[in-house]
RNA sequence: GCCCGGGUGGCGAAAUUGGUAGACGCAAGGGACUUAAAAUCCCUCGUCCGCAAGGACAUGCGGGUUCGAUUCCCGCCCCGGGCACCA
């Protein structure tokens, strides 16, 4: 009889249809199971799958597979960000509606997934492009505006041409818009509105403590960094001659002794009031040239003086173009002796330069000699009352003083600023609000929820809001005094949407709220979360924000909607990141055309460890292609034997492939519980197939029978459809998604004989074998009686000898 | 500058707690089957010496600890990522 050769091709659509059509994977409501949720990061409708996606999604499949063969109840939803820039870019120059384009989009992308079969619960899709979405982050907004974290306020904002609209300080790259990385983003004064997010900055990063052992250690850290709590002192200089004060902020008080000036930064309120606004822009136009730390320090005299509040001594107030107004209060005192920036900066305008610190057991720097400043701690030195302190201990007690004076406090400053979400376009949630001449900024009332975007706007990607050009949309009465008001024109950031999508998914049709708070109680937190670590700091901290938020509406309980994230390496093809900008797509469809969606999975788990980059080299997947057809003939080949599957070994090679079988699913079951190496899980069954191939004629039917079948379900999780397939060979019932994950059995995976490695002096002479757990002496004889050792050993003495049972036998000889 | 990662054959990579370095796969070479090709199967495959047995050298570089180091410690080099006049 000819053999069955593996053909993707025609047993994938089968069961494709299958999976897709009968909601074979929905979550399961039985109760008596424990629960997990497993969830990738909101796809976007880009329109077209590539192999990153794929990536993604089989190691959260994979997950997903093997948890529910382990007996869980697992959510794995899916749905789609509207992700509303490039939506509506794309419109505008396709002259479509961005709607349309985003729901041909969705659409393209669900018929390209399907073909993988992955295990998503499409019940419980959802679209944050919706308007029964809309209505729930408008509600939200407007839960935030009553607790005052969502204000308006006129700011300089990050402006980028392309996208025509504000962006948040996190999706800013490197001086350029996230989406646009070579085009650098401009400054605008503009209205706009803001959540607060610095109101949990403390707890933003004290909860880190909750969640950092299952985070990647550098999402923890760079989060840690996005935060940036700095402690330190709030102290106020008098102006002189005035009762005016400025505050300045310092982590160094210590060392204020040795301020010499005070140094205002160019946006300070001060500088206005002095009249130097003209003065000034030279140096803002240099802070917005500024390419990372290669500003040229610059700034002037402003002709007034400051009072030191502990020595009393009249100082300059300066502008410095390098002085940041966001941070701290503004302003600082220069300690040029202390500070490397104060130095350099005193040191180009001839400002004194006093040492007050001197290091530890070491002498006071002398003004003239020095080159630099020193930065350490020390000891005080010429610091009035706290002159021979510790650093630390003069900057507690300095600062205790400044606060029972009145002029000073301990304060703790954050580098994380508040999360600036209005948007200038036209595609994303329109911003609940009315703006009213009398009675100022007033939400829509909740009856009224959701406003909705107007059909028929004018996209001219110019840049205005094209919301404000629509007077039907614009035009309304206030809800408080009836008057003629206008709506708000921008809409909101999009990662509001995907702060809170998998929320939603618990619920997704409850249109009495975003969702019943004890719907979420029974899935979160999220038990595992799987994505690209380039929302480290964007998607990662507004989700976390958005759930305290939650916590604090009542809505839920927890601190941290996230207890487990796995951050994926990028897909590399050409030595750049694989996307549709760049050109160097692979295609899953071919692949699919000429290995199967199989393969595709697989060969992706296997190329390189999950969360490293994989640098895409098709020549692999012959590989892959290869080694699924081998297991597919060695099993149709023997599925028709009709022998009841047996762990009873009858001869040495049943006891050679059982103990095979159970070491592999031992390693492949601890692979999924820790550190997800899907590479080796798979290496590891490569291994079992060819030891199977190597006996297949000794292993009696009945062991072979066992074999076979655990191996298809080991393959489940990395090669589903042929899993399906093979297991309807082996008349088995599916689907094999509801068989119990293999068992294993360490009795069966025991060895009888360990192979030693013996050594001489630390290298390798030879190997031999001995009964498991052999004593050191068994062993050393049987070491002693090997020719390669003995010779070795002709002539020595052994001195030591170094035995670790199963593994070595180390002599050390003389 | 500061904070994370990482550096192992021709290539992707293994080595989970200090104990046989290179599993598994790709590529390459040789062979079997075949009229031929594809497919499949078998063998070789870190470098150097050697017919072989075996030996020497090898995990970015230099030291150290240890019976034994890819693994731990110290000092450097290179690559990737994050932050950066943040007071």
């Amino acid at each position: 009889m000819p053999e069955k050769s593996y053909r993707p091709q025609e047993i994938e659509p089968k069961w494709q249809h299958r999976w897709t059509e009968s909601g074979l994977y929905r979550t399961s409501t039985d109760a008596s199971k424990p629960k997990y949720y497993v969830l990738e990061m909101l796809p976007y409708p880009s329109g077209t799958l590539h192999m990153g996606h794929v990536r993604n999604y089989s190691i959260g499949d994979a997950l997903a597979r093997y948890k529910r063969m382990q007996g869980f109840r697992v959510l794995h939803p899916m749905g789609w960000d509207s992700f509303g820039l490039p939506a509506e870019n794309a419109a505008i120059k396709n002259k479509m509606d961005p709607g349309a384009w985003t729901r041909s989009n969705i659409a393209s992308m669900k018929r390209q997934l399907a073909s993988f079969s992955f295990s998503y619960d499409w019940d419980r899709e959802i679209s944050s492009c919706e308007p029964e979405y809309y209505r729930w982050n408008q509600w939200f907004f407007i839960q935030m505006w009553k607790k005052g974290l969502a204000y308006r306020k006129k700011s300089r904002v990050n402006w980028c041409n392309e996208c025509g609209t504000v962006l948040a300080n996190e999706q800013v790259v490197n001086d350029c818009c996230w989406r646009h990385e070579t085009l650098p983003v401009e400054q605008k004064e503009l209205d706009q509105w803001f959540f607060k997010t610095t109101a949990y900055a403390d707890q933003l990063l004290d909860d880190l403590h909750e969640i950092e052992d299952g985070w990647p250690d550098r999402v923890v850290a760079m989060q840690r960094n996005w935060i940036g709590r700095s402690e330190g002192t709030e102290v106020d200089f008098q102006l002189d001659g005035s009762d005016q004060k400025v505050r300045v902020f310092t982590t160094r008080v210590d060392t204020i002794f040795g301020a010499t000036c005070v140094i205002l930064a160019p946006e300070h309120p001060w500088v206005a009031e002095f009249g130097l606004e003209e003065q000034v822009k030279p140096l803002i136009a240099s802070q917005r040239a500024q390419k990372n730390d290669d500003l040229e320090k610059d700034g002037f005299f402003t002709g007034r003086y400051a009072v030191n509040p502990y020595g009393g001594e009249k100082v300059p107030i300066w502008v410095g173009n390098f002085v940041l107004m966001s941070y701290g209060t503004g302003a600082i005192m220069a300690v040029p002796a202390h500070d490397q920036r104060d130095f350099e900066f005193c040191r180009k305008f001839d400002i004194p330069v006093v040492p007050v610190i001197k290091p530890a057991g070491g002498e006071l720097p002398k003004a003239d000699e020095m080159t630099e400043a020193y930065a350490e701690y020390g000891t005080a030195a010429v610091c009035g009352d706290w002159s021979g302190l510790p650093s630390a201990d003069a900057k507690a007690q300095m600062t205790a003083f400044a606060e029972k004076e009145g002029f000073g406090k301990g304060s703790i400053t954050y580098r994380l600023r508040d999360w600036g979400v209005s948007r200038q376009r036209y595609w994303g949630t329109p911003i609940p609000m009315i703006h009213c001449e009398k009675c100022g900024v007033q939400p829509v009332p909740e009856e009224e929820l959701p406003v909705l975007l107007p059909a028929n706007v004018e996209l001219t990607g110019i840049g205005e809001s094209p919301l404000s050009q629509v007077p039907e949309f614009i035009n309304v009465k206030c809800p408080e005094c009836g008057a003629d008001a206008k709506r708000e024109a921008d809409t909101m950031d999009t990662f509001v949407d995907s702060s809170w999508y998998f929320y939603r998914y618990v619920d997704p049709k409850n249109d009495k709220a975003p969702f019943a708070p004890a719907a979420a109680a029974a899935w979160f937190p999220v038990d595992q979360y799987i994505g690209g670590v380039e929302h480290a700091v964007l998607h990662l901290i507004y989700c976390r924000f958005w759930s305290k938020v939650m916590r604090d509406l009542g809505l839920v309980t927890w601190n941290e909607p996230i207890t487990r994230l796995f951050t994926q390496g990028m897909v590399i093809k050409d030595g750049a990141k694989m996307s549709k900008s760049r050109g160097n797509v692979v295609s899953p469809e071919e692949m699919i055309q000429s290995y199967g969606s199989d393969t595709a999975r697989a060969f992706s788990l296997f190329a390189a460890p999950p969360d490293k980059d994989l640098d895409w080299q098709g020549s692999g997947v012959e590989g892959m292609s290869r080694f699924l057809a081998r297991v597919f003939r060695l099993v149709t080949r023997h599925a028709d034997s009709g022998a009841a599957p047996s762990s009873e070994a009858t001869n040495d090679a049943d006891k050679a492939i059982l103990c095979k079988l159970h070491q592999t699913i031992e390693k492949i079951t601890a692979d999924f519980e820790s550190r997800w190496h899907f590479n080796t899980s798979l290496a590891a069954i490569m291994e079992l197939t060819n030891d199977l191939y190597a006996r297949e004629s000794e292993l009696s039917d009945g062991v072979l029978a066992e074999t076979l079948r655990k191996l298809v379900l080991l393959l489940e999780p990395f090669a589903p459809h042929m899993s399906e397939e093979l297991w309807q060979e082996l008349r088995e019932q599916g689907p094999v998604l509801d068989v119990a994950w293999p068992e294993f059995r360490p009795d069966l995976a025991e060895e009888d004989s360990s192979d030693i490695a013996v050594q001489v002096n630390g290298k390798m002479r030879s190997m031999v074998t001995v009964a498991k757990g052999a004593e050191q002496d068994v062993v050393m004889a049987a070491a002693q009686a090997d020719e390669n050792v003995a010779r070795h050993l002709d002539g020595k003495n052994v001195v030591k000898v170094i035995h670790i049972p199963d593994r070595l036998l180390n002599l050390v000889v003389r």
